[in-house]
RNA sequence: GGGCAGUUACCCAAGUGGCCAAAGGGGACUGACUGUAAAUCAGUUGUCAGAAGACUUCGGAGGUUCGAAUCCUUCACUGCCCA
């Protein structure tokens, strides 16, 4: 139960006691238990916050059960409330069906292929009828929803609550029903979806209530918020082991425990240990995030992979050089050095081209370029800001 | 359906006829310091122009005015209260 959090402590010993139970009849019945987590689709890219709760349906696979990553196609379109002071705006199918495609194909970094069931909830959920949703719905009442933090912190705050958003759970509660789960994981966030909305509709529905597996949930690279995408503070699993290892040594040393918790394979009384270490000065903050970001990388890329971004890491920020690989451009005649900063992508516009080259952040082989409007030097490695080169030719 | 309040840049938010490209905060970016961390300090943060300056922007459209984010009309959207 690593890296659990259910925010409430009877909670996670009743969830505690019911896997236990479940796992005898399970075994009794000699048949695995059926565990999912599912993914909405609303953006190409998974990232690391997303590997937590499927690192423990890595588990759960590993123990021989049965496991199904569900891909949210139906869910999507509506858009979950949870942890949000805001409703979403609602996708078209289009681009849920093409953020779904690679989906599936991220979740194998972590997942067995060979074990994993991969569904869309759009299966059950398109068949549902308008009675059915209404008895579904007759299951909960307006003030268990208005009891919910996010929706009470918006009627507070007078922003809207639109009606679909209340669908939200009891889709994703259908989805447990429609599957006949044993076990769902999700974050903490989910916890009224899985145990409200999940549980409920299963015993409306005669089955036995799942039993909920609440993860922590992991913070961005700013340290303090939520990993999500419209924050912009993700680490993709999907960009590379260098861009991985990078992001990860940005991470805030506050938030090292957090991610040492959720996101590695180290035991408790290893990362005790390195905490230990730290607080003592027997090991430089720096290089406890070496080790953090090093095992994270390595679980996606493999060791070989991660040591080599390590190396390349130290090269480029500790000892300066500049990267082996970047991208190209091709010098044009006459083109100013605004007009390669722009033109190579660097800049948005002249004018914010014009204040990186006033604010001395363009160079030209460790060379601060003064004159934006003069004539591009010579062809050479431009490096714009801390960490984003280009090689013009 | 009725009454009231609101919609400002990436986000929050000030501004109620010229001194407004628009205060302040957050975020982001650059530089210094560092451990590519955090914190701190300095700067930048609509577009174009070397500068002066020009142009576009304050929910949409139209209007009043020498001049509009600010006034009027209308449309759209949101919240609150009443039904």
């Amino acid at each position: 139960m690593q890296g659990t959090d259910y925010g409430d402590e009877d909670l996670r010993k009743a969830m505690a006691s019911e896997l236990r139970e479940r796992l005898l009849i399970a075994e009794k019945e000699k048949r695995p238990l059926k565990v999912y987590c599912g993914y909405d689709p609303t953006s190409t890219d998974l990232h690391l916050g997303h590997t937590i709760s499927m690192r423990k349906l890595r588990q759960f696979q590993d123990l021989g059960h049965e496991v199904t990553f569900l891909i949210g196609s139906y869910t999507a379109l509506v858009g979950d409330p949870s942890d949000k002071n805001k409703a979403r705006p609602i996708l078209t199918q289009e681009q849920v069906a093409e953020n779904a495609r690679t989906y599936a194909e991220q979740a194998f970094r972590v997942l067995d292929k060979a074990k994993t069931k991969v569904r869309y909830n759009g299966e059950w959920l398109s068949e549902l009828n308008l009675l059915d949703l209404i008895r579904l719905g007759q299951n909960f009442t307006v003030q268990q929803f208005l009891a919910r933090e996010n929706f009470a912190k918006r009627l507070e705050k007078g922003e809207p609550i639109y009606l679909h958003e209340t669908f939200y759970a009891l889709m994703q509660g259908y989805d447990a029903a429609a599957m006949q789960t044993d076990v769902q994981v999700g974050g903490s966030d989910q916890l009224f979806n899985i145990i409200v909305a999940g549980r409920k509709l299963q015993e409306a529905l005669g089955q036995k209530p799942l039993v909920g597996i609440i993860t922590g949930i992991l913070p961005g690279t700013d340290g303090a918020q939520r990993m999500s995408k419209s924050t912009g503070n993700i680490v993709p699993i999907n960009s590379g082991a260098d861009d991985m290892f990078g992001k990860l040594m940005s991470v805030p040393d506050s938030a090292m425990g957090i991610y040492m918790r959720l996101v590695t394979r180290f035991s408790p009384h290893e990362i005790a240990q390195i905490e230990a270490d730290v607080a003592s000065g027997a090991l430089h903050p720096r290089d406890a995030k070496m080790k953090m970001a090093k095992e994270v990388a390595g679980i996606f890329y493999g060791d070989a992979e991660a040591e080599s971004a390590q190396e390349r890491f130290v090269k480029m920020f500790q000892q300066k050089e500049v990267p082996n690989e970047m991208p190209e451009y091709q010098l044009q005649a006459g083109q100013t050095v605004v007009d390669v900063v722009l033109a190579a992508g660097m800049a948005e516009s002249k004018s914010k081209a014009r204040q990186l080259i006033d604010q001395k952040g363009v160079r030209l082989d460790g060379e601060t370029l003064e004159r934006g409007d003069a004539v591009f030097p010579r062809p050479g490695v431009l490096q714009v800001g801390k960490r984003r080169f280009v090689r013009v030719k």
